[in-house]
DNA sequence: ACAAATATAATAGTAATACTATCACGTTGT
DNA sequence: ACAACGTGATAGTATTACTATTATATTTGT
């Protein structure tokens, strides 16, 4: 199993590279200095200057790979959605029944992240904050609509699509599936951020996993009519 | 009651401006403005250089009234929240069923969002945009912690205590009041976003306003235990 | 083994941004 | 009448987000 696991890879759209940082090692070490240096500092203040010294290289190699700082970080969220769509693939096939595999799926993306031995160079609990922290940079900005059809965001509207999906498999009646599972993705998302630094807007039980009993709740009173 | 409701004004913390822009016309101007051009450009490509020219001022003058752009996005943001609250007040009191309560005032929140005439000055379609796009720059940045304690959310956490208040009037041992209320604010925001530039991640039923239909179900599904 | 191709480093330069600082001018209140 | 204040005009700075060029390693094909 482990020279099986080994050779997975989470396939990146091209559009937003210039050369792929997986096939070298700098292009390895922009990536993960990047997720080290974003979630230290945050995306405002991260800068290709202070990244090139971070890893003992320059500026003008890391724009080699990438065309902007912007494009770097829809790269961390595309691998990221990519990844997400991997654990969701194992926590569900094999699985008959389809509230069960619901919610496998949903205790996937509402619990709380935690590395992944399989992916040695990404740090996933830090880039998990990313993507908590730094996501509306990048949906909420004036070119969505040019970066939709780039298809900057495919790999986080699959994980969407296959979990409404799995939601319709319950009940194929339910009219919103989508609206539910992108409510329940990013409001859990933003929950473990409140609980941290907003508590007022969320409710911390001491000894539980709150968030997860709340949205998993949410889902099944929701669809079961 | 025109008279009266002409004397209305949000108050907004003064920990965020220098000078209060209310006070004066060229502050006035300067909010105004700021809301034209968020809106049309964005906050990132929004700079005080390009507001001054836009209301014939200078740089200078508006970082006297506010020491930074991310303070005046803060103070719009405060703006508004105080202007929901408003809203809320009127939209429950003297309602005396708490269901019907929370219904109403859960319409206030997940409606979009209409101009309102009793604050000719600002121009709520555009501001209720900016609070949808640029909200995320001001909540998930790494200054959080300290300008929470400044009161820079202090309005947003009041609307969701407000309504959580509302939700344990109809069921008081509902769990999970504050969360509820913040994903369901937060949620529809974002659905109104995606409808209009990611609608793979919504349900956009023709002729219906399926956001609000959808929280307002999910809501007393999930409280009526 | 050696030239050719390629990757990276080193350095310099630019327009724009997010401010700060200074001074001049006109209005207002006392 | 004059001080205080608000605003405008102008200039200046460090940093950012790049672009461009050249030099030096490293890899690759033959």
């Amino acid at each position: 199993m482990e020279g099986f696991a080994g050779k997975i890879t989470i396939q990146v759209s091209e559009k937003v590279y210039l050369k792929q940082p997986d096939s070298t090692v700098l292009g390895q070490k922009i990536v993960a200095g990047a997720i080290d240096m974003i979630d230290e500092i945050g995306f405002e203040d991260f800068t290709f200057k202070k990244l090139a010294k971070a890893i003992s290289s320059t500026e003008a190699s890391i724009y080699r790979y990438f065309t902007c700082k912007h494009n770097l970080l829809v790269y961390l969220l595309l691998w990221y959605w990519g990844w997400q769509e991997y654990r969701l693939i194992l926590a569900t096939t094999n699985v008959e029944d389809p509230k069960e595999r619901l919610r496998r799926a949903l205790k996937v993306l509402v619990e709380k992240t935690q590395k992944d031995a399989t992916f040695s160079q990404v740090d996933e609990e830090k880039l998990s904050r990313i993507v908590i922290s730094e996501s509306g940079k990048a949906y909420f900005s004036k070119a969505v609509d040019h970066e939709n059809e780039m298809g900057y965001f495919k790999q986080y509207k699959d994980v969407v699509q296959g979990v409404a999906d799995l939601v319709l498999e319950v009940n194929p009646d339910f009219k919103y599936p989508h609206m539910l599972v992108s409510t329940v993705i990013g409001g859990a998302q933003h929950q473990r951020y409140f609980a941290e630094h907003l508590p007022k807007l969320t409710d911390v039980i001491k000894g539980e996993d709150a968030v997860s009993d709340f949205y998993m709740d949410l889902v099944f009173k929701e669809i079961e009519a």
